[in-house]
DNA sequence: CCCTTTCTTGAACATCTGTTTTAAAATATC
DNA sequence: GATATTTTAAAACAGATGTTCAAGAAAGGG
C-alpha cells in the first residue's frame, strides 16, 4: 500500500558517494546532492532522514561496494603479493586530471577532530588492514614473503602507506614517483631469490 | 602616521593555525577565528583581506615556524637517521586525546579537489621531502644507510608514510601500533651490522 | 594642538546552509 | 474505481556563513 520509490538506490548512493568524495561532507551541500543523486530535497529527507543519514548510507555503500569491489578486482586471494601491489598501483591511476580521493581517507581527516568519529572510517580501515594481513599471511605460507616479516605489523605499515599515497594523489603529487615507490616497497616485501 | 596594530602577529597566526588545523578551512568559521585569534571581525578583514588571506598567512606560518621548528628540534642534521625516527615518533605523541592533525595533510585532503590547490601544501610537502632526502643522503655518506637504498626514492616513501601516519592519528588509530610501525621501518633503513 | 591616517568595534547585509512544510502526483489494496 | 499511503515537487524558513559598512579610538606629523 502506498507509492513505491521511483529511484534506484544503488545509483543514488553511488552519486552521493562521489559527491562526498570530491567535495567532502561539509563541502557537499544538499543542493549539490540533489544534482548528484537525481533526487529532490524532499525525497532525500524522506528516504534518508537528513544529510548525515545520506552520508552514512553512501559511506556504507562505498565500503561494501567500491572498496571491496576494488579489492576483489585487483587483489583477490589468488593474486598474492602481486595483487596487493596492483591494488596500490590502481589508486595512482585514477582517470582524468581530477583526484577524487578516497572517502575513508578524506573522512578520517575531515571528521577526525569531531567527537564521534564515524564508525565507517574505522570499518573501512579495518577492511583494508585485514585484507593486507590476510594476503601477507598467505604469501608467507607460500614462501613468497621475505624472511623476518610479520604479516600483522607489515599490514599496519601498508595501511599507513596506502593512506599516505591517497593524500599525495589528492595533493596532485607526481604519480610516476608514487608508482615507483609502490614497486620499490613491494620488491622489498618479496622473498629474495637472488641471494 | 596612523594607528599601529595592537595585536601580536605571531600570536594571531598561531591561533588561526590551530583553529584551521582542528576544524579545517571550511569548518573554521570567521566567528571561530575571532575567538582563536583574539581579533574582531573587522580587524581580520582589515589585516588579511578575507578568510582565505588569513588562511594563507596562517599556513605560511605553519610551514615556516611549526614544521620547521619540529624538524629542527627532533631531526637536526646532526641527529642522522635516529633524528628522522624521532620526528616520526613525535607525531604519534600529540598531547591530549584530541588529534589536531597536520595542516598540510588536512589541507591537501580538504582542498585537493579544488582547482587551485594552495601552494602551501606543495611547499610543506617539499620541505618534508627535502629534509628526509638530505638526512638520508647524509646517513648514506656516513655508512648508516642500508646498502642499495636511494635517498630520493626512500624520501618519497617516507613522505607517503608520514602523511599516512597523520591520517591514522587523526582517525584515532592505536598509537602503539603506529610507533611500532615507525620503529620497524627505520630498523629496515639502517645498515645491517649483524650480518 | 589639530588632523590625517590607520586600526578597532560591532552592527548590518546578502547569501548559502540544512531542514520543514505544503500541496500535488502516483500506486497498491480493498 | 475509491481510498489510503507514500513519494515527489517546490516553496518557505530559521540559522549560519562570509563580507561590508559606518562610527569611534589611537597614534604620528604638521
Amino acid at each position: 500500500m502506498g507509492r513505491p520509490p521511483a529511484f534506484d538506490e544503488d545509483e543514488v548512493l553511488t552519486g552521493a558517494m562521489h559527491a562526498f568524495r570530491r567535495k567532502g561532507y561539509r563541502g557537499a551541500s544538499v543542493r549539490d546532492l540533489e544534482q548528484a543523486t537525481g533526487l529532490k530535497m524532499g525525497s532525500i529527507y524522506n528516504s534518508f532522514g537528513d544529510k548525515a543519514g545520506l552520508f552514512d548510507a553512501a559511506f556504507a555503500h562505498y565500503n561494501a561496494s567500491f572498496v571491496r569491489g576494488r579489492i576483489d578486482r585487483f587483489a583477490p586471494p589468488s593474486a598474492g603479493l602481486a595483487g596487493l601491489r596492483a591494488l596500490f598501483l590502481s589508486v595512482t591511476e585514477e582517470p582524468g586530471g581530477e583526484s577524487y580521493g578516497c572517502l575513508i581517507t578524506n573522512s578520517a581527516v575531515e571528521l577526525g577532530g569531531a567527537e564521534p568519529a564515524p564508525a565507517w572510517v574505522a570499518d573501512g580501515l579495518r577492511l583494508l588492514s585485514d585484507t593486507f594481513a590476510e594476503r601477507l599471511a598467505a604469501a608467507q605460507a607460500r614462501g613468497e614473503l621475505r624472511a623476518g616479516l610479520h604479516p600483522a605489523g607489515t599490514a599496519a605499515k601498508l595501511l599507513a602507506l596506502y593512506q599516505g599515497i591517497l593524500v599525495l594523489v589528492r595533493a596532485g603529487h607526481d604519480k610516476a614517483v608514487l608508482r615507483h615507490l609502490v614497486i620499490d616497497e613491494f620488491a622489498n616485501l618479496e622473498a629474495r631469490h637472488d641471494r
